[in-house]
DNA sequence: GCCAATAGGTTATAGAGTAACATATCTGCC
DNA sequence: GGCAGATATGTTACTCTATAACCTATTGGC
């Protein structure tokens, strides 16, 4: 069984550039939000691959982008406000942030993240999130937030050794 | 069913301090490495409570047991051993660090969070693993570690809002 | 006792994130 | 259009977390 994530596949990138510009900009019309040209500026950047971005990374970025100079809040309201609408993800282990392939339904932040390559691979496993309840029920706990975070080989960097 | 976690039960703590310190000492003089004063006694300011400690609170705290003061790498190379020897794990979401109940014992780093109390509760649930791993493997990913950091409401906090 | 290895001390700095306040931009209303 | 309140961004300064680099002390085998 051959199921190897479009984020280890070579795969026409701009398609999912573009897919998730325009579900983001779907989003926050549909929400009455709004999507500034900093935080478009800021999702698209974090889209440029399948790999976490650091905040500073992304500050260097729209320094060399836009000429002017970003400080460090600017861009972290950026990623507040993109976290809140749920268009990206934080991987705490590595402190950065990834675009979200599914932003709009609800879920949790399940990842396979590749220590070689840097690529994160989101999880859609709603069976692995009901047991994650089952458990957490079980001791009684009330499930707010999940952060799944699996580090080791993707499949790519996993076969380049062997 | 009421599998209420010890940490959120009143209990003899005293008990859990005294076997996380010998379990340690037994793992380390069975694996020929050096439990030190310093790092005893880290590992024992960290099993005062069942909930992670940050790396500068742990300086304060020995900084006042000790009266001499201790910088930041001191402290950080006491946890990265620790860590090594699996007695403690690193809870990512808060930059800290908590005792491991059953080191020795191979296992991922599953944990239960509560935002009120602060408290951590370690799961053990082979089945968890078990499916973390299958799913991984499906998407042709070699797992190296897990972290699974559920946040919410602990028993005692959940109950004290109704 | 001597040497190599390991552990701890010290200073400085890198990296990540936020508080507080000023300015700019947008939106709805007159 | 012009105004007022709300939202978004700019700016400065700072806190918290973590590590690099180098030096000294302690340990354990010979
Ligand atoms: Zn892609
Ligand atoms: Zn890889
Ligand atoms: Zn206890
Ligand atoms: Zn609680």
């Amino acid at each position: 069984m051959d199921h190897t994530p479009i984020a280890c596949s070579h795969h026409d990138h701009d398609h999912c550039i573009h897919d998730a510009l325009e579900a983001a900009r779907n989003l926050c019309v549909s929400r009455g939000v709004r999507l500034t040209d900093l935080r478009l500026q800021v999702l698209e950047l974090i889209w440029q691959n399948h790999k976490p971005l650091g905040a500073y990374t992304l500050m260097e970025m729209l320094a060399k982008a836009n000429t002017r100079r970003v400080a460090p809040p600017t861009v972290y309201r950026a990623l507040d406000f993109l976290l809140e609408q749920g268009l990206i993800h934080r991987i705490n282990v590595l402190n950065a942030f990834i675009g979200c392939p599914s932003p709009g339904t609800k879920h949790q932040s399940h990842f396979l993240i590749c220590r070689t390559c840097g690529v994160a691979i989101e999880l859609d496993e709603p069976t692995l999130n009901q047991q994650i309840l089952q458990v957490a029920k079980e001791s009684g706990f009330t499930v707010e937030t999940q952060a799944l975070e699996v580090s080791g080989l993707c499949a790519n960097c996993a076969g380049a050794n062997t």
